[in-house]
DNA sequence: GATGAATGAGCCTTCATTCAT
DNA sequence: CATGAATGAAGGCTCATTCAT
């Protein structure tokens, strides 16, 4: 299995510093090969084409993030427990790798659609665990009996994923650890009392 | 000035539609000038070069964006009513013009940093508007007065916009104006309640 | 008409010179284009890509190289002398252009199968215009009844490519043009008497 | 002796079958050393590099070739019948070993002039037996005594090497052994009577 | 103002060959 | 002897921009 190898995770490593550090644009396979101390052709020899060096950089982080966030949810109680658990993982784990941050918000969305699509297709682990939380919090009576779930998915990703942007984008000037309770607790409410 | 003759308009929808249609990375130059019918040559007349008409483009859509939404809101009351009009006509404006919910979900976001530094100037108008509404939601007791008027936009925002992209995401298959009530009593229940 | 542009001819004829003086696999499509004298990409506005080149050079070479024989034999009576004429102009032509002689008998060989299969295309032409010609001397009487016009088809070009090939192999340090009458008697003793 | 050690002619039937399969361009070193069940850096125990494979090719097949020939007309009185055993001989190499036919009449003359040259010098030995073969036809008053043997040589190799050429691609979907005759009756009243 | 032919910089990928094990 | 992971040079093609007409 080439992705146990070291130089697997070496290149992804490398691709995510160079991406971050150029821009998507001037990302060339040559620039991520030095940056992990190999030759342009073994990039080869662990990725079919450049897409995949792309793809498989977000699955490895982003399979990683859904893990992660799994792993500390799993002890909680109740659904607000769990969604304050996840929003302060997901602030945390892009604040502790600033590079990682940049490539997931801004530099990956520079990519065409097929590269997209099979972004969206890893994003969909992350949107079936927020709905999960959901489902549970509806039937344990601590979010409203008709919040739309769907829509409420879409509140609490768009918030989270706008606030890191916002983040980013203002070259992670302040800390974002610190709006994860803030931020939940506006989602919170939205999801409490959406009817009264 | 160059923005007041007809060929101006008539490349930037040009623009909107070759991108629409071809996508962001397959939206040459030349493309665009055989839509709009004029010569290669003629693009530069009107603007400086490519990254010129995106950003152009921009401005005109969503300055129009801005104006619309901002006369549809002057005679309502309340900040909720304000804000249920502005989800409305936010959608609205995207439903009625698919090739333009196209360009701006998906396929300008596939622009560089420095474009999008500069689309997000742009924005800038739109989300001052949103916080000018929660202010005034606050100052008149309808929003809790300890909530973060910067998180709140954050959350509006990210909120709407995920909702329009997942919508287009699913190729615009279901009527998205049929969400702004739903959205909206999502995010109101956020801006009343965050703090109980 | 692209073909009928200075430029057009100008490239191939670029083309001819570098494949003779560099090899097939040494002529880059920036040579080319510096031979010619215009920038790499001007190439590209009057071929595909460099298959196309290559397919156009033999169509533009071979094309006329089939309507100087058919010119030629036109005046003859006999297929004897419509023979003769056929083997001269052939002679003749790849003498008098020695790059062109190179490029067809030795490097435009070692194009890959689909370009070969486009070559042969063309060459049908010429070899539809022996088979007429063979076809003309059996209902005269001139031929054999008995020939095999497909066979003996094949025994005047292979042997006309085989001795020009020899000849290119050579350094065409030998006049070739001295070699048409020969080669002739050799063949026309071949179709007249193929079973005595 | 490199030579005689199984795995050198285990490369070599590896390469015709690679070559045969995929075309000469298609044809690396890797995919030959997969064939031939051995790793690719084995290749270079045996061969010098690359186009020493094909070369040691060409020479073992075609050097089986000659030899071949040589034992089937040494029992012949006649020029006449020595001309059609190695017409018939040839051919029936070819038709026997159908993945010998691609890579001699298609695939290796794709290889860049070198190699061609190298390939030559091979079959100067078979070229030499053609020409000892209509010595003695000469000699012995069967063929006539003005015949340029150097020209007539070029005749026979050319009209076998197209005739079989022809068969390659057209699929090898006739039987060419049938050719034999036909062919050799061309060849031989062009060498009889070439000055009548 | 309008044209469109011409420009030319820039990069992903392949594959023959090497060499440490 | 044998292996196979690693190397790195090399080139076809695109497209934003220019400028002579």
């Amino acid at each position: 299995m080439k992705k146990n190898k070291p130089k697997y995770r070496q290149i992804i490593d490398a691709a995510v510093i160079v991406i971050a550090e150029n821009g998507y644009h001037q990302a060339q396979v040559s620039k991520i090969a030095k940056q992990a101390g190999v030759a342009d052709g073994t990039i080869y020899l662990y990725f079919k084409n450049k897409e995949d060096i792309l793809i498989s950089l977000f699955q490895e982080k982003m399979g990683n993030f859904v893990e992660m966030i799994e792993e500390k949810i799993a002890g909680k109680e109740t659904a607000a427990e769990k969604l304050l658990m996840m929003v302060e993982t997901h602030f945390n784990i892009l604040s502790d790798d600033p590079h990682l941050a940049i490539v997931t918000q801004l530099e990956l969305r520079q990519s065409n659609k097929d590269l997209r699509l099979k972004i969206n297709e890893v994003l969909k682990g992350y949107l079936s665990l927020v709905e999960q939380i959901l489902s549970n919090g509806k039937e344990s009576g601590e979010f409203s009996p008709t919040l739309d779930v769907r829509l409420a998915r879409q509140m609490i990703f768009g918030t989270m994923d706008e606030t890191v942007t916002t983040w980013v984008m203002n070259d992670q000037k302040y800390d974002i650890t610190e709006l994860a309770g803030p931020v939940h607790r506006l989602l919170l409410s939205g999801c409490q009392k959406q009817d009264n």
